[in-house]
DNA sequence: TTGTGTTTTACGACCTCC
DNA sequence: GGAGGTCGTAAAACACAA
C-alpha cells in the first residue's frame, strides 16, 4: 500500500512513487480505527475527537481557494504578528473555538463527509490552559495573542554553537487546540500531505515547518511507543510459564507491532490485502 | 520547595527519491 | 539540489514524589 494514499489525497502533489516509505511501516495510514487517542491521555478534548477520520473524503476535492499557498516558515516570529488566516475562517471568540468549522462547511458543500465540527475547547478548558501556561488572553484573542508560535522570540542566530534557536524561548508550547488539530491529523493519517499541511499551517497558525516537524516527532512518538509495547510483550511471553499459543491475532499484533503501528487484527487484514 | 523523570518542540546529520 | 524521511539529541515544560 505504502504511500498511495498520499497519491490519493494530493493528486500526486508530493510523491510519484508508491514505493517511498515502503520499509516506513506506516503503509497502512488510512485506517486507523484504535480508540481515539488512546495513548494520549493527556488531552481533555477526546470526547469530541470520536468522529475522526475527518477529512478523508479530502481526495479529489478541489484545493480550496480559502487556505492560501504555502507560506514562507517562521512567519509568526515578531509580537503582532498579523492573524490574517484566521479572518478568512470565520469569527473566533474566547469560548468557541471554530478555525476549522469553515474547512468542514467547505468540504460538506462539497458534498463529502468532512472533518467534524472542530472539537469545542471549552471556556473552561482554556482559562485553564492560560492558568497553566500563565497567560490569560483577552476576549478574542485566544488564538491571536497567546498562540503565536515564538511570539517572543526574535529568531536569533549564532546561539548555541551557531545553532538557530529563538532569542528568549527555546520552544514554544502549543496550544491544546493546536495539539488536539495535529493529533486528529495525524489519527488519520500518519503522514501529512503538502496540501493538508498548509492547510493545517493556516488553520492553526503554525508555519508549515512546525507541522512537519510535528508529524515527524508524532511518529517518533508512536514507534517509540511500539517499541515499549513489544519489549513488554515478549517480556510477558518469557515470564508465562505457557509457551504463547499461535494465535492469529496475537500474530498480526505483532506483524503490526513491528511494522510501527497500533493496528488491530482487522486492520492488519485490511494491510495484508493491501500488500 | 526541590529534585528527578518524562514529555514536548526543535534542530542537525544523514538518507532516499525525484 | 531540494524536500521530506528517520534517528539522536538539546532543552524547555511538565508531572510528581519526597
Amino acid at each position: 500500500m505504502s504511500v498511495s494514499y498520499l497519491l490519493d489525497r494530493d493528486g500526486g502533489a508530493m510523491y510519484s512513487n508508491p514505493t517511498r516509505h515502503v520499509n516506513l511501516g506506516y503503509g497502512h495510514q488510512n485506517v486507523y480505527p484504535s480508540p481515539p487517542y488512546s495513548d494520549y491521555a493527556g488531552y481533555h478534548h477526546v470526547s469530541a475527537v470520536g468522529n475522526e477520520h475527518h477529512h478523508g473524503a479530502q481526495s479529489g476535492g478541489a484545493w480550496n481557494p480559502v487556505y492560501a499557498p504555502a507560506h514562507d516558515e517562521w512567519p509568526l516570529y515578531a509580537h503582532g504578528a498579523t492573524h490574517a488566516p484566521f479572518t478568512s475562517l470565520g469569527q473566533v471568540n474566547a469560548g468557541n473555538v471554530s478555525g476549522l468549522v469553515a474547512p468542514q462547511e467547505q468540504r460538506s458543500a462539497q458534498g463529502v463527509p468532512g472533518p467534524p465540527q472542530l472539537s469545542p475547547v471549552s471556556e473552561r478548558d482554556q482559562t485553564e490552559w492560560a492558568r497553566r501556561t500563565g497567560t490569560v488572553p483577552s476576549t478574542g484573542e485566544f488564538f491571536t495573542g497567546f498562540l503565536q508560535p515564538y511570539q517572543c522570540g526574535i529568531r536569533a542566530q549564532s546561539l548555541l554553537g551557531g545553532k538557530t534557536r529563538t532569542k528568549d524561548k527555546y520552544r514554544v508550547v502549543y496550544s491544546d487546540h493546536q495539539r488536539l488539530e495535529l493529533e486528529k491529523e495525524f489519527h488519520f493519517s500518519r503522514y501529512i500531505t503538502i496540501r493538508r499541511k498548509a492547510e493545517l499551517a493556516v488553520t492553526l497558525n503554525l508555519s508549515e515547518r512546525q507541522v512537519k516537524i510535528w508529524f515527524q516527532n508524532r511518529r517518533a512518538k508512536e514507534r517509540k511507543l511500539n517499541r515499549k509495547k513489544i519489549q513488554q510483550s515478549q517480556q510477558a511471553s518469557t515470564t508465562t510459564a505457557t509457551p504463547p499459543a499461535v494465535d492469529i491475532h496475537v500474530n498480526t499484533a505483532i506483524v503490526a507491532s513491528t511494522s510501527g503501528s497500533l493496528l488491530t487484527d482487522t486492520l492488519s487484514t485490511a494491510i495484508k490485502e493491501e500488500y
